[in-house]
DNA sequence: CCAATAGTGTCTTTCAGACACTATATA
DNA sequence: TATATAGTGTCTGAAAGACACTATTGG
């Protein structure tokens, strides 16, 4: 049995949420949108093949990328060459655009929302492996302090805030959110600097704290 | 590459959380303590896989069963025979002792607190599996009903109560949650029965309710 | 000046936890 | 009767959401 990584590559650009996909350059699928992966090799961990994939196929560097394993997808029709996958949820920062290489013809960003709507663009079972992911990373900022790894690395909490509201796809009252970030223990920390690429009153910059989990969480609406 | 599924399979007995092992009757790890699982066959599915193995292995009738994808182990080093294991969480209401079958020589409950402060115990890397799927199933009684499926179709909010207490390790005022669990929209519907099982006063029985998710949630103190 | 974003304070509602109190069974 | 468990009510404090208000920039 063949064993292969994919990736649900995700980032926050221009406050929307932004999804990594290649062009396949080989059968099946060929030419047809996918997401990144390719087969683990024999001595290889799961998490290694996944970061080697992602340099091979999309060229991101992985400086501050965060990277967790999602889930493994095995149905024997998935592939007709028989292949289950362990597919990894990546999030990165706004980067620089991707640049194809490996068995992808391509690399882009594509809006998560047009995605969503249309399960038939992406080969393979990928529409359902970018749902899980998606839902995944939703999860995620509610319990953890992981949209910071959207942000660059120091941030305003109007930044961060753009994130959660990308990725959540809903409005956040700015002052609400304000209080609860940074009374959140560990969330985020000063910088001491100040900035004022956002328009309107310099804002503080901070860089992410030191906690792995919010108490309390930040809760979807 | 060998694919493999394994299992944690965990039930509430006498306000204990126990897990399901077997000694292993082949190598390697021959005679050891582990957790069942086996071979994905060629044309099954991953939870199809689990789910043949937990009734080869163990013998537990598949009724009642809540089953679902834990994660997937791959490191070179982990088998020397070069396999990925995805694992699988299983939790089934108290149940029959198990009878060992297939490659597992035998087949009991074990406490699953031994058996985490002992990590030697488990061949593999069965250890950290079993972390795993513990603090898995410890986060989903947070936001999920899925206590439930330690009970019996019918049972008292005092015997979720249990539950909890048993898997969290932690006590649980009976008065709080009580209110609790019967002001959470669908997590219990009653059955209009009741039963004095637990002595004292008679208490109303429940089954399960038809939410999926708990709002608001019962959080670990 | 105005407009925009940053940040603080205040009010109301909801819910968690502590615990007094009542209800109904068995010994 | 005592004792056990079931179930309700009440209080307090934490936190969420709505939103008034002040602060500090650029145009």
């Amino acid at each position: 049995m063949l064993v292969a990584v994919d990736l649900v590559v995700l980032t926050v650009r221009n406050d929307r949420l932004l999804i990594l996909t290649i062009d396949r350059g080989v059968d099946p699928f060929r030419g047809q949108a996918a997401l990144p992966g390719g087969f683990v090799r024999p001595d290889e961990d799961l998490l290694d093949a996944a970061e080697r994939e992602l340099s091979e196929e999309t060229g991101l560097s992985e400086l501050r990328v965060h990277l967790e394993q999602l889930a493994t997808y095995g149905h024997p029709d998935r592939d007709p060459r028989r292949v289950i996958s362990i597919a990894h949820l990546a999030l990165v920062p706004d980067a620089a655009d991707p640049t194809a290489g490996g068995d992808a013809a391509a690399a882009r960003w594509t809006a998560v929302g047009d995605l969503l709507d249309d399960p038939g663009r992406l080969a393979f079972d990928h529409h359902r492996i970018l749902s899980d992911g998606v839902e995944r990373a939703r999860a995620k900022l509610e319990y953890s302090p992981l949209a910071t790894a959207f942000c660059s690395e120091a941030f305003t909490i109007g930044e961060l805030r753009q994130v959660y509201e990308a990725v959540w796809d809903t409005e956040i009252d700015p002052r609400n959110f304000h209080r609860k970030v940074s009374k959140t223990p560990g969330f985020v920390v000063e910088t001491g600097a100040t900035t004022t690429r956002q328009g309107g009153r310099p804002a503080k910059l901070y860089r992410r704290g030191p906690a792995e989990l919010l108490h309390p969480p930040m809760l979807r609406p």
